[in-house]
DNA sequence: ATTTGTGCAAATCGTTTGCATCTGA
DNA sequence: TCAGATGCAAACGATTTGCACAAAT
């Protein structure tokens, strides 16, 4: 069966990251690593969970996905009070926010370059820079 | 008083943008647009305004910040899940964030410059670009 | 066997709202 | 007068936690 290879590779992984490679981490995995960049809240992978009949909790869902972040497989993005996405693109990269519907869409890299940019402050390492490119849809006429 | 005088200013720019200079607007904007740039939790606002005899309830602090916001008076900046600035400077500038703080500090619009941008996607316009510099203090040994 | 993860429900945090009561123009 | 503002407490949504149970090594 092709998603036990598939399921292979995500345990090895999580194996790797220091995870063990339980059913739900790996059902959880299979839905955010196996398919194109995605910008998921909790709430929508546990919908999306439950959808495909993969029993787990919103908590559980919560936590595996703070794990996943803290082991540098997602990316945690907050675009306003209480919404926050997981980004499972990790590479170096930015976003258009669209405020009115509240969806986000990456901007490679390579289309966003300084001119300049300050110093970190003295005492202080750089973490990472987030650029959001707020945009709006017009009160469309 | 002097006092006085500065709060017929405050009450003057509240009125207009379309705001009732009531005492808890005017006491609040004292605090906020008196000072140099500052950036804010609701919280913190709240506690202040206690601290000095200001009775003020936290619902109106949340209130009286949003409209200030609306009104152009403040900016609203969300660095991490549950953590909200409102920030005084509406000038076009940039922020570092402490990570292990919390804090937040400005950077100077002349301190970014952008070598390329995205065009906005279609159908919509640019609201505004917000860079977030993160930084950590380094497990200070 | 032992450690680690999970589910559930309750707790928490920041924020918002409903509504009766005040207050500024 | 009376629209608009305020306070309080209750409602809220997103997230976290405590603890008994279950699963992985």
């Amino acid at each position: 069966m092709e998603t036990h290879l598939q399921d292979h590779e995500l345990t090895t992984r999580l194996r790797h990251v220091g995870l063990r490679p339980t059913r739900q981490r790996v059902a959880l995995a299979r839905l955010l690593l196996q398919q194109g960049p995605r910008h998921v809240t909790a709430e929508a992978l546990h919908a999306e969970a439950d959808a495909i009949g993969i029993p787990v909790s919103l908590a559980t869902v919560y936590n595996t996905l703070h794990q996943f972040t803290e082991a540098g497989l997602l990316r945690q993005v907050v675009v306003a009070q209480g919404r926050s996405y997981f980004d499972t693109n990790t590479a170096d990269h930015h976003h258009f926010y669209f405020e009115d519907s509240g969806r986000l869409q990456d901007i490679d890299a390579g289309h966003v370059a300084f001119d300049r940019l300050p110093q970190t402050p003295d005492g202080t390492e750089l973490h990472r820079i987030d650029v959001i490119i707020r945009v709006r849809e017009p009160s469309a006429k």
